[in-house]
RNA sequence: GUGGACGUAGCUCAGCCGGUAGAGCUCCGGGUUGUGGUCCCGGCGGUCGUGGGUUCGAACCCCAUCGUCCACCCCA
């Protein structure tokens, strides 16, 4: 029985997981970000420090569990925690810069839901050491680049806003209780429960009576530092520098503790509820919150199972072709020679994808396989080929004649044609 | 955690007012020897999600439970 909230990825889809993913890996290679890989597992401390005590990520949604030795455990429910520290504890940190990436799997306990599911998978982008927007804007640069290669670009929409320092977010916390305070009445019931745990995220409630009792309430620009303001204004004057599109939404809040100054969101409208196939912006204090030594930084992370969604509903959806060549061997006895054959066209045709036929059966019934598999061609092995060191190639989906070639012949003919079907 | 819809063959689904299940696709075999796709014939395949209840009798009605999907919440 599969374990709710997990999932399996099967072959069609799992192609095209590949493909997503290494269309973006390669744009993260020439963006000259490198790889890292990073252990599932973590201390709860980790997130509990890293990511808020407070948060619904740590307080509900964590997978936790005791080690052996008694120690907290968590399955990582983000990666920018364990990324930070990864990078800290390998002296990676000191006096220097790093743009780094990282994929794998995180895991909340959730209501699962289309794109949504308590195993999910994230490609994590994270830059440190940079204080300046300039950094802010490579990163956003890097999401409009990705969204580019995947072909999705105009389905999504870049969304963003600035928190601001922890002081000035605290003041307008003050600020924002004091207004909402007295129209309590108004808010719905989970907006009335934050007021006391978590008002900033009021401000993104889809009630419309808490909507309406926010109208013309206290701004958080009017609390914004100066730095970060003028962080903020860097920001977007770099974004026109780059004709980059995006709307500021005075409303964005993340939900992760550690983020400061900007904040981004990219959103989709063809996946319903679970629109945010990427989010990210700055989080100075994470580093020296987790122990090190006080580190500017900014990430963010991609929904994977959102992008593939969203590129399926893009461009569809075709069965996958696993083979181009399905090679049939038409006595049992020269299975054998023809594996042999086999391996030598794979070395002379290193583009193609050959199948034998395993199993026996009839040349009929082999053929039949091969239609089905979808190949495009059938290579034919029977006794007189084999003896005179020859195949009968068969084109599957053209009206060519069939033909008795050399294995070099076939490898000639063959080599080439995969990416002139395509 | 809350609300709603839905669980029938491997897949997509039908099944009327309660009378103990069907189709299409897939798969396997056949339509004579080493030639697929179309067509024809045959076959395999279901404790109707699970457990209770009502009834002479339940896929169908009722309750519970699990699961899926959608929305809320939260987030990637």
């Amino acid at each position: 029985m599969r374990v709710r909230g997990m999932r399996d990825v099967l072959p069609g889809e799992a192609r095209r997981w590949r493909d997503v993913e290494s269309a973006m890996v390669d744009v993260l290679d020439r963006f000259a970000y490198q790889e890292v890989r990073l252990p599932m597992l973590e201390t709860v401390e980790l997130f509990s420090r890293g990511v808020g005590e407070a948060t619904d990520i740590v307080e509900k949604e964590m997978y936790c569990l005791t080690d052996r030795d008694g120690q907290a455990m968590a399955l990582r429910p983000e990666g920018t925690a364990g990324c930070a520290r990864a990078l800290d504890e390998n002296g990676m940190l000191y006096n220097q810069t790093q743009r780094v990436f990282y994929r794998g799997p995180m895991f909340r306990y959730e209501r699962p839901q289309k794109g949504r599911y308590r195993q999910f998978h994230q490609i994590g982008v994270e830059a440190f050491g940079l204080s300046g927007p300039d950094i802010d804007a490579e990163l956003i640069q890097l999401g409009c680049e990705l969204w580019r290669a995947l072909g999705i670009a105009g389905e999504v929409r870049l969304e963003l806003n600035s928190i601001g320092s922890p002081a000035a977010r605290a003041a307008f916390r003050e600020a924002l209780i004091g207004w909402l305070e007295p129209r309590k009445a108004s808010l719905d019931p989970d907006s009335r429960r934050r007021l006391a745990t978590n008002p900033l995220r009021i401000l993104d409630s889809k009630s419309e009576e808490t909507r309406r009792a926010l109208d013309n309430g206290p701004a958080f620009k009017d609390y914004l530092d100066d730095a970060s303001s003028e962080h903020y204004a860097g920001l977007k004057a770099l974004l026109a520098e780059l004709d980059i599109d995006y709307v500021e939404n005075p409303r964005l809040v993340r939900g992760l503790d550690y983020y400061t100054r900007s904040v981004f969101e990219w959103t989709t409208d063809r996946l319903g509820a679970q629109g945010a196939i990427c989010a990210g912006g700055r989080y100075d204090g994470l580093v020296e919150l987790l122990g090190g030594r006080a580190t500017p930084a900014a990430g963010f992370a991609i929904g994977v199972e959102r992008v593939v969604l969203l590129h399926d509903a893009v461009h569809g959806v075709s069965p996958e072709v696993p083979a181009d060549v399905y090679c049939c061997v038409l006595q049992p006895g020269l299975h054998g020679a023809a594996l042999a054959a086999v391996q030598r066209l794979r070395r002379m045709a290193p583009a193609l994808r050959f199948r034998v036929h395993a199993g026996g059966g009839k040349l009929k019934n082999q053929l039949k396989r091969a239609d089905r598999s979808g190949a495009r061609w059938a290579l034919l092995f029977g006794e007189a080929e084999i003896r005179e060191g020859l195949a009968a190639l068969k084109d599957l989906r053209g009206s060519a004649e069939q033909e008795r070639l050399r294995l070099a012949d076939v490898a000639a003919r063959l080599n080439g044609r995969r990416a002139a079907k395509e």
